[in-house]
RNA sequence: CGGGGCGUGGCUCAGCCUGGCUAGAGCGCCUGGUUCGGGACCAGGAGGUCGGUGGUUCAAAUCCACUCGCCCCGACCA
């Protein structure tokens, strides 16, 4: 049964990711290239990350609301980066019922622009200020090289679009949403983050600062997390949303926007993965727990089907999200490993034995074998399962923190850095060149990832051009 | 857009070089039976315009031309 086994992570790292979301049925190819259909196990997985961060975008007082998916090709030219930014990822709509559109129609590649025009209208004093919205949807942008969820021609996403009165709301905001993001990383995705600045080459096509959020894959690769942006008043002038302030003055507002996307389905993925197949965080696996029924006559299928739906019950009572596995003609042990390679983060095992004992057998899948398995008196169940949820959530940051922790390096010298980023990380001295920077990916492919906020102080010389620098930046190789 | 690879039942592929019987295998699927505490087994069965178009030939999955599509690697990106 060699074909049953995935590529292993270390043989294949970009295999074992393409056949391992096939097979665990969260995605598929779509008719078009580039094109993903997002399966039911991995929509569930996505409507969890929603609603985690929904609930935090809500508890900050931002509301949703929906805004076209085609906006007028004029609008993206109205600020000059961005257009030079999106221009080669656009897809055009040019007909309409059969004729020739008056102007072509872009299919939004993301909604600043739009979002602005009506921003324009609905803001005329500083009463109206700060204007807080947030769209769930889907955007195009036609990229050349795709991968099932990484980077895809449709992604959904959230996109955050807010105005302010002043700059340093506008600069509030865009930090609040980093600190948003980093909880909902950090808490509900198990995934340890490092925020931070990007470059003047990295940021955003009209935003004055970008902000991301960086995590480190399975593979040593750095990953953008997801983005907040200080747009400064590049879209307000572009789109003239103006306000009268206290004292009569029109004065320009300050915009920012913040997205992040399915691609945390496959950060998700590569972060906790193993050879075996997924790990889904606790907080947001579509099943927390997947019950396994073992029986062999007619009798012990009815009495362990029984205490099966009890145990079951029980669980979904306490808020627990559970699978029951029912299927028919299928042995125990290929339940085991499909689970597992499925992701669910705990397996509850029920057999004759068990029954009699009034017991139950969990199985951990951060641990695999023996080592994570524990039979747990039924009596108590709920506590017991959910207790061992909570130590799973925290084991799998901690793994993913080591993890990181082990493949950075504090590289002082080029030579350092260059091998550095052949296996990870490089936090280095840098003066904040472009020069610098391009040089730098010229020669090891690896980019400027962040400055990250948390500084160690102090100075020190640029790891390329040796001047001094005062802040440290993460480099790496990057998707 | 450059480089590489591949299109044959749902999936992975063999067959192609050197044209020739009803086009094969494994997995999966359906039916029945035996199994079932770490990826079970036996028997029977369904399922294919060999990516498309054109050409060569008595004869094309196989040779030729064109074409479409997909995957992988690079430049661009969340």
């Amino acid at each position: 049964m060699a074909d049953m086994k995935l590529p292993t992570r270390s043989e294949d790292f970009s295999e074992w990711y393409n056949q391992l979301v096939l097979r665990a049925e969260l995605a598929d190819y779509a008719p078009v290239r580039g094109c993903m259909i997002v399966r039911p196990y991995g929509w569930a997985l996505w409507e969890n990350i929603t609603a985690a961060l929904d609930q935090r975008f809500k508890a900050t007082g931002h509301m949703n609301a929906a805004f076209p998916l085609l906006i007028p090709r004029s609008f993206i030219e109205k600020e000059k980066s961005h257009v030079a930014g999106f221009s080669p990822e656009l897809a055009v709509v040019t007909h309409g019922g059969g004729e020739k559109l008056e102007e072509p129609l872009v299919i939004r590649p993301t909604s600043e622009t739009i979002i602005g025009h009506a921003y324009a209208k609905w803001i005329q004093s500083y009463r109206d200020l700060p204007l807080l919205i947030n769209q769930w949807n889907s955007v195009v942008r036609w990229e050349l090289r795709t991968k099932l969820f990484l980077r895809t021609l449709e992604f959904f996403w959230q996109e955050g679009h807010t105005a302010h009165a002043t700059a340093e709301e506008a600069e509030a905001e865009t930090r609040q949403m980093v600190d948003v993001y980093t909880d909902f990383a950090r808490n509900e995705a198990a995934i340890p983050v490092i925020p931070g600045r990007k470059s003047e080459a990295e940021k955003f096509a009209g935003a004055d600062i970008t902000y991301s959020l960086e995590a480190m894959m399975g593979d040593g690769k750095a990953l953008q997390f997801c983005t907040s942006h200080n747009l400064g008043q590049n879209f307000a002038k572009a789109f003239e949303i103006r306000y009268l302030d206290k004292n009569g003055v029109l004065q320009f507002c300050w915009t920012t926007s913040w997205g992040l996307s399915t691609r945390v389905v496959g950060a998700i993925i590569m972060v906790h993965g193993d050879d075996q197949g997924l790990i889904f965080p606790p907080r947001l696996a579509p099943h927390q727990l997947a019950i396994v029924p073992i029986f062999k006559s007619d009798e012990e299928k009815t009495t362990v089907l029984e205490n099966a739906r009890k145990l079951q019950r029980e669980l979904i009572d306490a808020g627990v999200r559970v699978k029951m596995d029912e299927r028919e003609g299928i042995s125990p042990g290929f339940k085991f490993n499909d689970w597992e390679m499925r992701g669910v983060p705990l397996r509850l095992e029920l057999g004759p034995k068990d029954v009699a004992k009034a017991s139950v057998v969990l199985a951990r899948r951060d641990r695999p074998g023996k080592e994570g398995k524990s039979f747990v008196a039924q009596q108590g169940i709920a506590a017991a399962v959910k207790q061992q949820l909570d130590e799973i959530q925290q084991a799998l940051f901690d793994r993913a923190l080591a993890f990181r922790n082990s493949h950075t390096v504090e590289a002082e010298s080029y030579d350092e850095f260059k091998k550095a980023v052949e296996t990870g990380f490089a936090f280095s001295w840098w003066c904040g060149g472009g020069d610098c920077e391009a040089k730098i990916k010229e020669e090891t492919k690896a980019t400027m990832r962040c400055i990250p906020l948390e500084q160690p102080g102090g100075s020190g010389s640029c790891v390329y051009c040796g001047n001094r620098s005062a802040e440290r930046a993460i480099f790496a190789k990057a998707y």
